[in-house]
RNA sequence: GGGAGUAUAGCUCAGCUGGGAGAGCAUCUGCCUUACAAGCAGAGGGUCAUAGGUUCGAGCCCUAUUGUUCCCACCA
């Protein structure tokens, strides 16, 4: 057998290993009618991306579940892909082409089409080889793209049929414009936040009158094109004015005075001036009194022809002239600060402007509402369960989700017209001629699809959908869906009414929220602020084992968390550990054979430790279905390095080191096998280290055929491995070990020094099996001589005494003892079993507890009673007899 | 305006059905004990935000308050 370092080096291991699974095809899932499936398909990264911790922490999360369900014998498939990202790809190629001096309507589309095709080939990939660093265990025989052609054929299948059921309208709407994008966005493509900035107030002279109308606006500009004023209809102040008409300003038009329950008595002047091709909710007042619908905007954000003077202005300049244009004709009255909260683009973040165009739309309440009912009944339950309140208020006030963008890469709305009658032909296949009035002179639409549409499909189009496959059949609906509460409206609620609508049934049993990864300063992680930390970096430094654990041990799902580096060191010193505590028990193998020994030659810490690793993997298993990740992974890393290493391997060297071939068998058997479940249930989290140990380690059962730790089996809880009394008796003895390292480091006793130690356990209850344990307490405690006893006679009066556990522990050696300290010691001691003394009498009094409390507690309280009386005289008698000596 | 989260050790966070507060890091003390100094043994450190309530019993349940974070809406 090779030597092993004595340092664990992730580098030698991770990418071996991961090749190795791959090679031995140890990802791929495959269709087992005998086995249950079990799908997770990854949230596709987006092709222009890199791996940030966000994408580390949510694919640990599903390649933790994807292992433990493997393990657990479900045919298992974590299937992966990549988004083609629309907008941000398309500025991507943009901003490349503009480094070479070309616009993309110099290339023309089909030219454009072709670069961003070069560039998805060439960087595309980048991504999915980080995830292959993290150690995620997808199927890349399935490895998918929004934009590959079954994808493309299930968004065209979908929108053909959302459009023949009335679900997919065009319109003349007013939508949210990002002038620098050059697009239109949906509404979850905004993002408000808090800008300063000016209310004008501006006097609008009423026709034929020398009176004025003073209105407040944010947005100067647009007043070009007002069509209106409005003004509540309880508004004694302005109940005249209703009816009559202002010229409007600047564009000497008249306009009307309307009246609308939409304008607030209290904001401003109470008179508002009315937009509609500029304003959602001056839109909606527009549509009521029919206005007109005038735009002043371009495209790209300046000003148009309309705008008389001001056109080709880019908004914000024209904004100052007009204002000051405004101040010349003095109808400008003041000009206050204000704050207020502004849409701005997901993407690029610059300003959105409402703005009136024709764009294509899903009709969504009827789609929502079967939506709702799924998660009422728990078809797809939220984790934690509070998310479901964010999909129900997204869900319940949703409005017609916009779907076409002025972009080119995407997928191009399957929509043709008639240059002759006009006729919308919306077919999957490209029509050959119009079928109203036969012309030939069709023109597709120019736009595309909003990235999300194709996204909503995911979970089925991924699977085959339309077409009926196999894969589909089998894998289908999937178990769950990992994703940050970020992306809810984004993409979990349109996968849910997409696949009750198309496949009958919801995508996921289960949605997994997890929070976002922040810096050490709880600042979101981004480009701009320069403090994003990369995870192949750490990966570099600690190991992808150590990253993984660190993202998930402690934390708990929906919540955010801060990004350590000293958190991953930590675990990183952990997986040393693990390696140094499987260095020596390999080490070791050459000194006995792995063979399972008879039942009766298990020692009491045997015992101990198969009844622990027992109840851990009862409980780790617990925390698995439950998606309590963070508590298994804690559970697991206290387990192996307080009661495997600290203890059990420490205990084991009495054995391994004697003569007594019999003893180092059942020693090393019993290590190798509780190392080994160990490494099981510690695989999905730490895949290549627990792989690489468990390569060096002998195997028995089935795992001798096994080629992998990840195809074999999750270890079962068996309760014949219970051992109660075991770990009763290995629990005092550890007890009466720490008190008297203790002891020792109280009093500066040196480790090396032997000790005379009595044992006193009045009751006798424990005599038998501290006898039985003997040989730990002598090495551990290092006594010279050891009295194990159930009386205080012929204990000498001014022995030192310590308490361990329940029972007492004296040290018979003067030389211990200063006596002042001691007698400190003893008074500090006396307090604390006076209140304990206290605290239960005084629960025994309260004739309540007695009687509504459950009977083994009241019980508890009196043996705790018994015990600190017992504590407290001998307490006094040694105060007496240290005393007497002073 | 509506809603949600969160407040626990110096720091970062766990704490599952209500039954004597935990971890990692940091600090202090002693150890290079033949698996591991990325280690071992020990120590200190908490009014579980505040005020009420329910309960025999509250970090946990209820109400209010305060701080903080976020989401939705968008009154020009």
């Amino acid at each position: 057998m090779e030597t092993m370092d004595k340092v664990y080096d992730p580098k030698k291991t991770e990418a071996r290993i991961y090749q190795k699974w791959v090679d031995d095809g140890c990802f791929t899932a495959h269709i087992d009618k005998s086995k249950k499936p079990c799908t997770i398909v990854i949230p596709p990264p987006n092709i222009t991306g890199q791996l940030h911790m966000g994408h580390a922490l949510d694919n640990t999360l599903q390649d933790i579940l994807a292992r433990y369900k493997r393990m657990q014998g479900y045919s298992m498939l974590w299937l992966p892909g990549t988004d083609h990202a629309s907008i941000a790809t398309e500025v991507k190629i943009v901003d490349m082409l503009a480094k070479e001096g070309v616009t993309k309507y110099d290339l023309g589309r089909e030219k454009f089409l072709e670069r961003a095709w070069e560039w998805k080939n060439e960087y595309g990939g980048k991504i999915t080889k980080q995830l292959r660093m993290l150690g995620s265990s997808l199927d890349w025989t399935r490895e998918r793209f929004t934009m590959d052609e079954g994808c493309s054929k299930a968004v065209k299948h979908v929108f053909v049929s959302l459009y023949n059921k009335g679900l997919i309208y065009r319109g003349e709407r007013i939508t949210n414009w990002c002038c620098e994008c050059n697009t239109a966005l949906s509404d979850a493509e905004v993002e408000y936040q808090e800008d300063p900035g000016f209310f004008w107030h501006i006097k609008y002279p009423i026709t034929n009158s020398d009176e004025f109308i003073t209105i407040a606006t944010t947005r100067p500009e647009t007043m070009l094109g007002d069509t209106a004023l409005a003004v509540n209809p309880n508004d004694e102040r302005y109940k005249d004015l209703v009816g009559k008409t202002v010229i409007l300003p600047l564009v000497n038009k008249e306009i009307p005075i309307i009246a609308d329950e939409y304008v607030d008595m209290e904001f401003g002047t109470g008179v508002v001036k009315i937009t509609p091709a500029h304003d959602p909710n001056d839109f909606e007042v527009g549509q009521r009194h029919s206005l007109p619908i005038i735009k002043v905007l371009n495209d790209d954000g300046t000003m148009n022809n309309t705008a008389g003077k001001y056109a080709g202005m880019d908004r914000y300049e024209a904004r100052k002239a007009i204002v000051e244009d405004l101040k010349k004709e003095g109808l400008l009255i003041k000009v206050e600060p204000h704050t207020h909260n502004v849409g701005h683009c997901y993407r690029c973040h610059s300003t959105v402007e409402p703005m009136v165009s024709t764009q294509w739309f899903v009709k969504m309440k009827p789609l929502a509402e079967p939506a709702i009912q799924a998660v009422k009944n728990k078809e797809t339950v939220f984790i934690p369960e509070r998310f479901d309140k964010i999909f129900f208020n997204w869900m319940e006030n949703i409005r017609d989700w916009c779907i076409s963008r002025q972009l080119w890469w995407g997928h191009r709305i399957p929509a043709w017209y008639c240059r002759d009658c006009g006729e919308i032909i919306v077919s999957e296949d490209e029509p050959t001629e119009c079928p109203k009035c036969h012309s030939k002179a069709l023109k597709q639409d120019e736009d595309v699809l909003d990235t999300w549409f194709s996204s909503a499909l995911w979970p089925f189009s991924t699977l085959g959908w339309p077409d009926k496959t196999e894969d589909l059949d089998y894998f289908f609906p999937t178990f769950a869906l990992v994703t940050g509460y970020d992306i809810i409206f984004f993409w979990v609620a349109r996968m849910i009414f997409s696949s009750i609508e198309n496949m009958g049934q919801v995508p996921f049993k289960y949605v997994l929220i997890h929070g976002l990864v922040r810096d050490d300063q709880g600042r979101k992680m981004s480009k701009s602020l320069g403090n994003g930390v990369d995870p192949i970096e750490v990966i570099n430094n600690f190991g992808a084992d150590a990253l993984r654990f660190s993202l998930v041990a402690g934390t708990t799902p929906g919540n955010d968390m801060r990004y350590y580096d000293s958190k991953v060191r930590a675990y990183r010193d952990f997986a040393n550990k693990i390696w140094n505590a499987s260095r020596f028990i390999i080490m070791n193998l050459e000194n006995a054979p792995f063979e399972k020994p008879d039942e009766s030659s298990y020692t009491p810490d045997d015992k101990w430790i198969m009844s622990r690793i027992n109840a851990v993997t009862e409980e780790v298993t617990a925390n698995m279905e439950k998606f309590e990740l963070g508590i298994a992974a804690l559970k697991l890393y206290d387990f192996i390095w307080t009661e495997f290493c600290d203890w059990y391997i420490e205990l084991t060297k009495i054995r391994l080191y004697s003569d007594d071939m019999k003893q180092r068998k059942t020693a090393i058997y019993t290590l190798v096998s509780t190392l080994t479940k160990a490494l099981k249930l510690l695989h999905p989290f730490m895949p290549f280290i627990t792989e690489e140990i468990w390569q060096h380690l002998p195997h028995e059962g089935d795992d001798v055929t096994a080629t992998t730790i990840m195809l074999t089996k999750w270890p079962e809880y068996d309760e014949k491995l219970n051992a109660p009394e075991s770990e009763a008796q290995m629990n005092e003895i550890m007890d009466i070990i720490r008190a008297v390292r203790n002891l020792r480091a109280d009093m500066n006793v040196k480790n090396s020094k032997k000790l005379d130690m009595i044992i006193c356990d009045t009751t006798g209850k424990s005599i038998s099996r501290l006898e039985d344990g003997r040989i730990y307490i002598e090495r551990f405690a290092n006594t010279e001589h050891l009295t194990i006893t159930d009386s205080t006679d012929g204990i000498p009066s001014n022995a030192k005494t310590v308490p361990a556990g329940t029972l007492t522990l004296y040290f018979p050696i003067e030389e211990l003892v200063d006596f002042a300290a001691e007698l400190e010691r003893l008074n500090a001691e006396k307090q604390t079993a006076l209140s304990e003394l206290e605290r239960a009498q005084g629960k025994l009094a309260n004739e309540k507890f007695v009687s509504k409390a459950p009977a083994a507690l009241v019980e508890q309280e009196k043996a705790k009673v018994q015990k600190y009386s017992d504590t407290l005289a001998s307490i006094e008698q040694q105060i007496a007899s240290i005393e007497s000596l002073m």
